[in-house]
DNA sequence: CCTATTTAGTTGCTTTTGTCAACCATAATC
DNA sequence: GATTATGGTTGACAAAAGCAACTAAATAGG
């Protein structure tokens, strides 16, 4: 029972992984990488922050962040300021060409899934969205520590 | 309605991206990378094949491929002979010390997953399980030419 | 307040992971 | 029998990420 719904998991996994692959693989085909596309949306969605709110949300290396601030910076889809509370810390956002880019970057991924779902009947849809909200309130979100027993 | 389903599908792949990496995080920590997992279990369940079939299932590059095979070679996880009715060919197979390899390895990832899920109530296994099952049904297989509507 | 420690971010270096193109040998097609 | 396609190998290279040492500022403890 309690090794049935791990198997049930594992057998889930692998096969969405190349679901995702192939419904994120706009991603791979535009000029950012799955990583930075995860970065700008959360950009987007924040609509200002510190790098460090990101490192933690999408658990990334503080470094690789700072060279991936420093690209969109350079390509003036990001705009930093010194923080005025912590003089560490930077206050960053999406400029108007960031949102821009983003925007038509997020356009394009929801066009490839649309593209990828047209062999399924529209009857399933509801049925869809269901089973993939009760998974996301079932497994909620990943609990700080269960990190630190995985990792090694 | 279509453009919900849309984005409740991104809105799961953002949310269960996070969630397969810790699942599937042991293989990290193993000497193997999730790529070279995913061979050994194809290797594992088909008993005998081809590269090339596993090329085409995982969709991998095949020099990619054929340096995986000659490192798990070289670690005699596996062995080869050229195969009688194509001599280009050759049949691949887990020697019996791979086999037990790709089952610890297995082992291991499940035993991650189990400590993942100790916070999740038992009730709600099989409407995980349900769940699960039910996108892995409508979304079945990825059809073949989807993919080539969203390369480039 | 002064010292020790922690934290935000940067930089250089390295490793891991993967792609690309040219190539060889054999097989299939015409 | 010539041409083309296929399975696999190799070398060169690029992308993605991790690691560790560092700076500067903030915070905690005495």
């Amino acid at each position: 029972m309690n090794d049935d719904i791990v198997l049930k998991i594992r057998r889930f996994n692998r096969f969405y992984l190349p679901v995702m692959n192939l419904y994120e693989s706009s991603y791979l085909h535009s000029d950012y990488s799955m990583t930075e596309s995860r970065v700008l949306y959360e950009l987007y969605r924040r609509k200002e922050c510190a790098a460090d709110d990101i490192i933690r949300e999408l658990r990334i290396d503080k470094g690789y962040m700072s060279r991936i601030i420093k690209r969109f910076e350079k390509e003036e889809l990001l705009e930093r300021e010194r923080s005025k509370t912590d003089a560490r810390s930077y206050k960053i956002r999406l400029t108007e060409k960031g949102k821009h880019m983003t925007k038509e970057l997020t356009d394009k991924a929801n066009q490839g899934i649309r593209e990828a779902i047209r062999h399924v009947p529209k009857e399933e849809y509801v049925r869809l969205a269901e089973a993939m909200e009760t998974i996301e309130r079932i497994l909620a979100a990943v609990p700080e520590d269960a990190q630190a027993g995985v990792r090694q």
